[in-house]
DNA sequence: CTCCAATGTTTCCACTGGAAATATAGATAC
DNA sequence: GTATCTATATTTCCAGTGGAAACATTGGAG
């Protein structure tokens, strides 16, 4: 009955761990890239800037772990509106990719960042290898590569990714300004105009 | 004839503006973005961490400054190799967009951090505006967009620069890691295949 | 020659991430 | 039940960061 004794936040946190990664992902939609700090972050949990060390060893560490659940919730708006055909599954993988960037701009800044990130942590892996794994199925089923190469299914992999990361990149920094927020992916993919323009509730600010 | 009063460095350095940037894109080079700190550009000239002020505002300025001088490299590295043909100005661009990502990777993630970078600051402006004007020109002569839409030219400039700019960004990230460090933009553009590689001096480490 | 404005320096400050020693509490052994 | 052990969290430090403010130096304009 512990329960009773007035709002006397307990010693032991109990879920420090998921918490300080929620907290993260909040800051970052908050506030930015910019104010996520060790302190901004421990604070914004109600604990001392140190505790993160016993869970993440370091700011890196906890980084890594926010960037592996972004990679999560990015896989899960690429399957978004995604029904049982090969267009429609690409339509959304690639559309989700580029409104995940939109909705979350400074988590997904931080998931490609290198110098914030440690790209060779287990658990990041995996979340990142299962993200690009949507891209790379639905990639087998086009007809991109027309060449007949023995790694043509490898190319259209990549060139799928490059636009579509691409694309997204470049709305982030700025610098394809003027060309209004342009989420629908069928915009700069021709062969896609005539596909109905599934968009869905988040948008660009 | 001060030249004679031994190694005595002179109060005013006399152009320390030019020096600091300099000093910026040495320290990328050699010791990455990480360690571009400013109170590090100034040890690198020899001056206290509060001259650059009076050049350019603060910390943001001056690695805007330095940015800026990145996508006036950049530009050339788009130029260098081009013929006088449409087809060969294409190659020549798009290689020399991921070659230069290749070659100053740190320079190259500063150019596109807005977190790092003030991208209404008109130098910066004008120096990214014409690298980019590179690849729109090129686009023109493209028939990569086949639909007739009226912004065509557009979407075609938006597409090569998207493709470029991913895959170029994906290798950064080490997130390509695996499929080797393929530079030639063919490996991914199919429809290039059959062109000759125009490989330069600098190669990926 | 004198003064002024531009350019650098010194000295401070708040903030950051991390190290080390300490406190607290939940779990286990007896 | 109680003692101990270990995981968790705090406190207190420290070096490093960028910036503000006051001061020093210098070249040039009148």
């Amino acid at each position: 009955m512990q329960d009773q004794t007035t709002p006397k936040r307990p010693y032991h946190h109990g879920s420090l761990k998921e918490a300080l990664v929620a907290a993260g992902i909040d800051i970052l939609d908050t506030r930015g890239l910019e104010a996520l700090s060790l302190r901004a972050i421990a604070a914004h949990v109600g604990v001392s800037h140190t505790a993160p060390k016993n869970h993440f060893g370091s700011l890196k560490g906890l980084l890594t772990a926010i960037a592996a659940e972004g990679f999560r919730r990015h896989t899960e708006f690429m399957k978004f509106g995604a029904e049982d055909s090969p267009k429609s599954r690409q339509i959304a993988a690639m559309q989700g990719y580029i409104r995940f960037a939109a909705t979350h701009p400074h988590l997904f800044r931080l998931m490609f960042s290198p110098a914030l990130c440690a790209y060779d942590d287990p658990e990041l892996k995996a979340a990142a290898g299962e993200s690009y794994a949507v891209l790379a199925g639905i990639a087998k089923g086009l007809d991109w590569d027309k060449s007949s190469a023995p790694d043509a299914g490898r190319r259209a992999e990549l060139l799928m990714w490059s636009v579509v990361h691409g694309y997204a990149m470049l709305h982030l920094s700025g610098s394809a300004q003027g060309t209004g927020p342009v989420l629908n992916i069928a915009d700069i993919i021709p062969d896609f105009g005539y596909l109905p323009q599934t968009h869905s509730p988040a948008t660009v600010t």
